[in-house]
DNA sequence: TGAATAGTGTCTCTTAGACAGTATCAC
DNA sequence: GTGATACTGTCTAAGAGACACTATTCA
């Protein structure tokens, strides 16, 4: 099938940098390349938006076939587009609109027709492999996207269940930033911002003394920030 | 002329959230269109990406075309990718690629043949209008954009000129947040964020006493950041 | 000398960081 | 009781906001 237009001809992309905690680490979805060009190369997962289909459907639609992640398990953000001249070496111009998908502990993924692999891979390990494409750059991007964004809003609870303590958010903090947190100060701060977290009543008991359990709050930026060092 | 491609076939484009102050307020460029689609109505300055031009280059480029504001006049950093199917009534499917020019009081512009008009015009009267496309909704974004931005980066001084006063960059901060701010805190707070500002040694001569003449530090994020109340 | 503008110092309150002890549960 | 985990309070230092006066120039 050929396409055809009065204008320059682009095909655009939507990728994905999907991060998610493993194990107290921060992971990013990586997949190999079964087709196409960097065959065998691990790069992010993404796709061809379809001509009828919004760039966030692509997205999440790309989510779903290439790692069996549903749409309502992750929060989706748009976090940059690229497009130089080059950066695919294919005769067409690509250009990739990238999202950041932020999850709770999410399930292996299940690879498709596009992948033979796809892996959760903590984001040191990420940053030492050779992605295809550009993809080294925009891992990189996604990461301190999401290391600032916990600063000055509460995005924090999108890598959360819905129901969560504060020592689950304060471990995210730990992870995403790579630092060690005071948890009394933690619990302090995360307490003073309005609207962060509301109580749900309920007590989770695990080794040690239960802990009160949380939820969202309704707030979306945070007042005071809570800042790293 | 007609392209073709094997992939769905996309149309690009460029477009410019451009602020700066006049007399004291924050303005917005927008062109009024005198071809293609949504003829008459006013709309962000911006056109189709070139096959072989990077995204940022076809921004500089419809800047200078569109309005003639040279390259190194504004600073310049990408806003965010609006292509929802629908939001240009053309019959191809255009995506737009939005980026955020921030300049010292630029020049009146200079409208070429996609433009019958160019104007600043300020940002409150900018929501009034019934813009182009989805375009009131994204200069909504790139104003907050810049307003957030003034609290935790120093892009506050890519508004100035290459040397400054402390009360003209303060000036800055009022005209975007469009709120009073006390000189003596402000003062204090920018001489303390580290390399914020440089003193250049230069004093110059208003109607009053004359001011300590700054370039920009090397800094880009503030520490402490500058909030917003 | 008065008007306009720029610059500085102090007090108080809030927030941030450092830090130690108590509470609750499973075994 | 012991070990593991969650929770809380206090002290100190730094930053934020409120506020009044002095300095320099021009007309």
């Amino acid at each position: 099938m050929v396409f055809e237009s009065r204008f320059p001809v682009f095909a655009v992309t939507a990728d994905i940098v999907a991060l998610t905690l493993r194990d107290g680490q921060l992971c990013v979805l990586l997949i190999r390349r079964s087709s196409s060009v960097f065959t065998g190369r691990w790069a992010l997962p993404g796709g061809f938006v379809h001509i009828d289909e919004s760039l966030q459907d692509a997205a999440y639609r790309e989510l779903r076939e290439e790692a069996g992640i549903a749409p309502d398990a992750v929060r989706l953000e748009q976090l940059r587009t690229y497009g130089d001249p080059g950066r695919d070496p294919r005769p067409e111009r690509v250009v990739s609109v990238v999202w950041l998908a932020l999850g709770a502990d999410l399930p292996d993924p299940t690879p498709d027709t596009d992948a033979d692999r796809a892996e959760w891979v903590p984001v040191d390990e990420a940053f030492e492999r050779d992605l295809a494409f550009d993809h080294s750059e925009i891992v990189r991007d996604g990461v301190e996207r999401a290391r600032s964004k916990l600063e000055y809003t509460t995005i924090a609870t999108a890598f959360c269940d819905a129901t969560f303590t504060l020592p689950d958010l304060r471990r995210v903090y730990e992870a995403v930033w790579d630092t060690a947190i005071d948890p009394r100060n933690f619990q302090r701060k995360v307490l003073t911002a309005d609207g962060f977290v509301e109580e749900t009543g309920d007590l989770i008991h695990g080794r040690g003394r239960p802990a009160k359990v949380y939820r969202a709050g309704e707030a979306t930026t945070l007042h005071p920030a809570i800042m790293r060092r």
